[in-house]
DNA sequence: CCGTATCCTAAAGGATACTG
DNA sequence: CAGTATCCTTTAGGATACGG
């Protein structure tokens, strides 16, 4: 199959309308520890080490307005907020997960690129 | 299949070594357009709408220094540079398509998702 | 508890000029 | 042609304080 066939990579193509908000740092963190069930806030947060309230809270909201999660607040005080996938957003994990058995399979053999760059750039 | 189980997401699991790397907005597209074959610098650019020479130049170096794509200074004048995936870049063709189908199939459920929060907010 | 608002700093990103 | 170097502007990101 041919990506972006054509005029490869237009600014308009879907790749770049959708994939740079679903590529961040943390978009795909958030989704995955939500495949289990929805989760409150700082439940999200305690399993992302060194995510920022603002970060989360951010990202968050772009996963939201995007249809990948929903955002439901608790009758309850203090406040609570719980968020869950939405269909959209676990379909979303069958490609994630194809990536990251990449990046757990692959890892070594960047590990050495990266070594040998190193050094070669140092010479 | 449990993604970084354990402590979930620390800052040493896989994909956040790696896929921060590979997730920024060019990688996937500089690989897509090699898949054809070899291809040299202004090649490259000429495919993607937008990009600054500043910004290739950074990109295709991450690639390089990863294993994803190989450099090659043809003997030549006025100089030309040829780049190439490398097996391992290759490699990563496979889950990255699988992502791309998915924002093919997804962006209209996107966008229709996009309207209702953007009205929802703005009332 | 779950944010928003503000401030400040660090980093990214474009534009331009220059070189082998 | 394929960069590097410099400057400058814009943006992202953390820290803190505060509010529903």
């Amino acid at each position: 199959m041919e990506i972006c066939p054509v005029t490869r990579f237009a600014a308009n193509c879907p790749l770049r309308v959708l994939f740079d908000q679903i590529a961040d740092k943390w978009s795909m963190m958030v989704l995955a520890v939500l495949e289990s069930g929805p989760l409150r806030f700082n439940a999200v947060k305690r399993q992302l080490e060194g995510v920022t309230q603002k970060a989360l809270t951010q990202c968050l909201r772009r996963l939201e307005r995007n249809g990948l999660i929903t955002r439901r607040v608790l009758p309850a005080s203090p406040i609570a907020v719980e968020y869950e996938l939405t269909p959209l957003g676990r379909s979303l994990q069958d490609p994630f997960k194809a990536l990251y058995l990449w990046t757990v399979a692959s890892l070594p053999q960047v590990e050495l690129a990266r070594q040998a760059f190193d050094e070669r750039i140092a010479a």
